[in-house]
DNA sequence: AGCACGCCGACT
DNA sequence: GTCGGCGTGCTC
């Protein structure tokens, strides 16, 4: 009975071991799978069900662990003790603290992941849960009073004393452990002195599962004034409902300079109810004035009427062009949901990015929204779980990560985006992408998917827009205006062979350098994109071509400038190895030690020089390290400040300034000709959305693309603003060569110290793979990767590839017992970086 | 995280 | 010899 409700075996789980089942059969399985959860462990260990105990995964137990009472999360129930535990040594359940805290789906998404990318629950679950989510026992001491004598400080060493007078302070005779060793130096000593003498007695403080920090919370309970009320009173009232009718206690009394006994009266009165609430950090945040739906164009209102049309699953690419006003369907489609009192989830690439996005959805929502991301501290991030608890309805806007949020009653989820590769985890394992587990969890939760972007990733342009007449659950909205019919701004490639045929040896073409003067004489605002390519800036020797390398990897060290007279330094981008610019060539000791590469300090020296009246902010990964300072940055540009942005990669995401009328890209070459099979749909996204971000005000735009191959079919398309024929000439050759979306890929990746015993491992293991996989997989490899040592490891490769879409994977157990201790391998399932 | 177990130096 | 330092390892 218990996961029924939710549970179509087909519809995830159909390879997997009996984990969820219905109650009757729980008799049977007495072993449950607990996920330990303290700082500094989290594990799966088995304990017993005791009989008459109901229990369901994700209920929060409180399970004797070592010599402690710790909190734990039920992760499954079975009938067979896993390994070689003795029946013996199983703990029992001591309690069942709090259930239902996890949506019944929740932990079938889990398991969904471990199995699709091969890897541990345990490790899922890591990358799912906040560690220390659950609290754990602690222990206190208390002294015996009745049988400590008089003088007994005289029987004590100097430590005895110290604790027994600390704990004589506290009129129970009480302290926790912690407590006291931060009073009390070597006080472990005393602790036990104390104890043989049976002066002392220690005792474990079972787990507070839930440690809210509880505060006052006012809340207006009718609109109605009556006559019972007193002027001061009636005053209170109204600044309370001006406020929204709920405020914290202490603030409702510092804004209406009153007392406590006037906020109580007006409850005796009826008027106010006064409860504690758990004080949540993210409401806190500062007020951002409320605004209003705005009116929608005629393809914005269509859209959300198919939207709000949906009920249960489905997916939708919302595809709408740069500046169409994707957004706001978001907001319109959002509002429903709240009505209705269930929760929205907002996918977003990077938070620190897209502080104008986040302030649209508080304008609107208030503090119902709650932004989580991978860079929140512990506490912060714990905050955001626990208002979890509540039930309320919420709208989370977060990073990859937040997709794990465990809301329940979730009524839709949107990825924003949803092409952006950072949705994608490359590195631990689990090597998730954000946008396939919500596709799971969608299905799981019966809600809406939205995808939305510019720049349809091929995959979703694929599932969606090419199936959405062969299946009900799939639509395909778009908006190819731009609200208020804003035209897309005009795109000029500038040849720069042609440039330098024509003398011309600045960093900015004749064009990009008139379309500058302009911005200086009209006093108007432009950006300026630089791509990098990986370690552009590498420092070579001009007399004999020495090019300083990483000693650690195989690559060569970027120049990082920070600040004027800094110490300049040398720093590897894949091992963060740093060493001090040298002043001399260590080969040929020649002093013509320079950096090369666009970088952005290059760009902003050419800048100084050609145009010193044009001002400008760099922003690049230099520049935006601080928390806030993309916030800062962007807020400066945004009310004038320069009349310049430049920067990196970044620029391309939701930067949304109405004054920006001219982009210019440098050199578009270094997004250009890379390895990856999808570097082409890569470049074509990067190089549209920097595009789109001209002309969004009054003022048209203007885009400048400078390149050395103006003829590339990626340029071509961006010029023209034409996804279709780009997406459908790249398809073609996709397809041709079985490459995702038509086939899947599975990269295996090996590292190690020693080269040879890499380079050996993956010859059997490919070897090994083409037994084992060959009748569905085809195997490329092994080969070393593109940069073959980083921090001193060399890694090799192999690939898996499918000639059709794969939805589950092979079971890699055979071959992870093929690898020895000292090679880490790693299974990248549906990789999107070959290198 | 705790706490035990175990292996070394300084003391009644 | 033993007390107590802390380095290592385990907790179902």
């Amino acid at each position: 009975m218990y996961f029924q409700s939710n549970y179509n075996p087909n519809l995830l789980l159909s390879e997997s071991k009996s984990s969820y089942q219905d109650s009757i059969s729980q008799k049977t399985k007495q072993w449950v799978e607990i996920l330990v959860d303290c700082p500094g462990i989290q594990g799966l260990y088995t304990y017993r069900l005791p009989e008459e105990t109901k229990i369901r995964p994700g209920d929060i137990v409180s399970i004797p662990f070592g010599y402690q009472i710790i909190g734990g999360i039920v992760i499954r129930l079975t009938e067979n003790l896993p390994g070689d535990l003795n029946p013996e040594k199983i703990k029992n359940i001591e309690e069942v603290v709090n259930t239902g805290f996890f949506p019944e789906t929740y932990w079938q998404l889990l398991e969904k992941i471990s199995q699709y990318y091969s890897t541990e629950l345990i490790t899922v679950i890591k990358t799912a849960l906040p560690p220390g989510l659950l609290g754990k026992s602690s222990r206190r001491y208390r002294l015996k009073l009745d049988q400590i004598p008089t003088g007994a400080e005289a029987f004590l060493s100097k430590s005895g004393q110290e604790v027994l007078n600390l704990l004589k302070s506290q009129k129970e005779g009480d302290y926790s452990s912690s407590y006291i060793s931060r009073q009390i130096k070597g006080a472990n000593r005393g602790i036990r002195e104390l104890q043989k003498k049976d002066w002392l007695e220690s005792y474990l403080q079972p787990p507070k599962t839930i440690s809210p920090k509880l505060q006052k919370a006012v809340t207006l309970v009718t609109d109605k004034i009556g006559p019972d009320l007193t002027k001061r009173q009636i005053e209170v009232l109204q600044i309370l409902k001006h406020r929204g009718g709920e405020l914290w206690l202490n603030q409702l009394l510092q804004i209406c300079n009153t007392s406590n006994s006037l906020v109580e009266t007006l409850k005796r009165k009826g008027y106010v109810v006064i409860e504690a609430k758990e004080k949540l950090r993210f409401l806190e945040e500062e007020a951002v004035k409320k605004d209003q739906p705005k009116q929608l164009n005629h393809y914005q209102s269509k859209a959300l009427e198919t939207i709000n049309s949906i009920d249960g699953f489905s997916e939708i690419l919302l595809h709408g062009i740069t500046g169409s006003g994707k957004t706001e369907v978001y907001l319109q489609a959002i509002a429903p949901i709240l009505e209705q009192g269930k929760s929205a989830l907002v996918l977003i690439p990077e938070i620190g990015l897209t502080p104008q996005l986040t302030d649209r959805f508080r304008a609107r929502f208030g503090n119902k929204i709650c932004v989580y991301h991978s860079a929140l501290s512990t506490g912060e991030r714990y905050d955001t779980w626990r208002s979890m608890l509540q039930g309320e309805s919420l709208v989370v806007i977060g990073t990859r990560s937040a997709i794990f949020i465990p809301l329940s009653k979730l009524g839709i989820i949107i990825l924003d985006e949803e092409h952006d590769s950072s949705f994608k985890q490359n590195q631990p394992v689990p090597t998730y992408h954000a946008r396939t587990v919500a596709t799971w969890r969608a299905k799981l939760e019966k809600c809406p998917l939205i995808l939305g972007s510019a720049t349809p990733s091929l995959e979703t342009w694929v599932k969606i827009k090419e199936n959405q007449d062969l299946n009900q659950n799939k639509y395909y909205l778009s908006l190819p205006e731009r609200v208020q019919s804003r035209p897309l701004p005009q795109v000029e490639i500038v040849d720069l062979r042609k440039e330098l045929q024509q003398g011309n040896r600045s960093i900015f073409s004749r064009s990009l350098a008139n379309a500058l003067k302009k911005i200086e004489e009209e006093n108007k605002q432009g950006i300026l994109f630089i791509t990098r390519r990986g370690h552009s800036t590498f420092v070579s020797c001009r007399s004999c071509g020495y090019v300083i390398e990483c000693p650690h990897c195989d690559v060569s060290l970027s120049y990082h400038y920070t600040h004027k007279g800094a110490t300049e330094l040398l720093r590897c981008h894949y091992c963060n190895h740093s060493m001090i610019h040298p002043k001399k060539c260590p080969e040929c000791d020649s002093p013509y030690l320079k950096f090369f590469g666009t970088g952005t300090q290059r760009v902003t020296q050419s800048l100084e020089k050609e145009f010193p009246n044009l001002s400008y902010i760099r922003f690049d990964s230099d520049t935006t390290r601080t928390k806030g300072s993309h916030r800062t940055l962007l807020t400066r540009f945004a009310k004038g400040e320069a009349h310049l942005l430049v920067g990196t990669q970044m620029l391309t995401k939701g930067i949304d300034i109405p004054g920006i009328t001219l982009v210019g890209v440098l050199a578009a070459d270094g997004l250009l000709h890379r390895s990856d099979y999808c570097a082409s749909e890569k470049a074509f996204q990067i190089l549209t959305q920097v595009a789109g971000r001209a002309g969004r005000g009054e003022d048209p735009g203007q885009v400048i693309i400078q390149t050395y191959s103006a003829e590339h079919p990626v340029i071509q398309a961006v010029k023209n603003h034409d996804y279709l024929s780009f997406t459908q000439a790249e398809l073609q050759q996709r397809e041709e060569l079985k490459y995702p979306p038509y086939g899947s890929l599975i990269l295996i990746k090996l590292s190690g110290i020693d080269g040879e015993q890499v380079r050996e491992t993956a010859e059997t293991m490919a070897d090994t793979c083409k037994n084992i996989f060959q009748e569905q997989w085809e195997i490329l490899g092994p080969a070393p990767a593109n940069i073959i040592k980083i921090a001193d490891r060399y890694r090799w490769q192999i690939l898996l590839k499918s000639v059709q879409v794969q939805d589950t994977m092979p079971d890699f157990k055979a071959l992870r017992s093929l690898c020895p201790k000292y090679i880490s391998m790693t299974i990248d399932v549906d990789p999107l970086n070959i290198d």
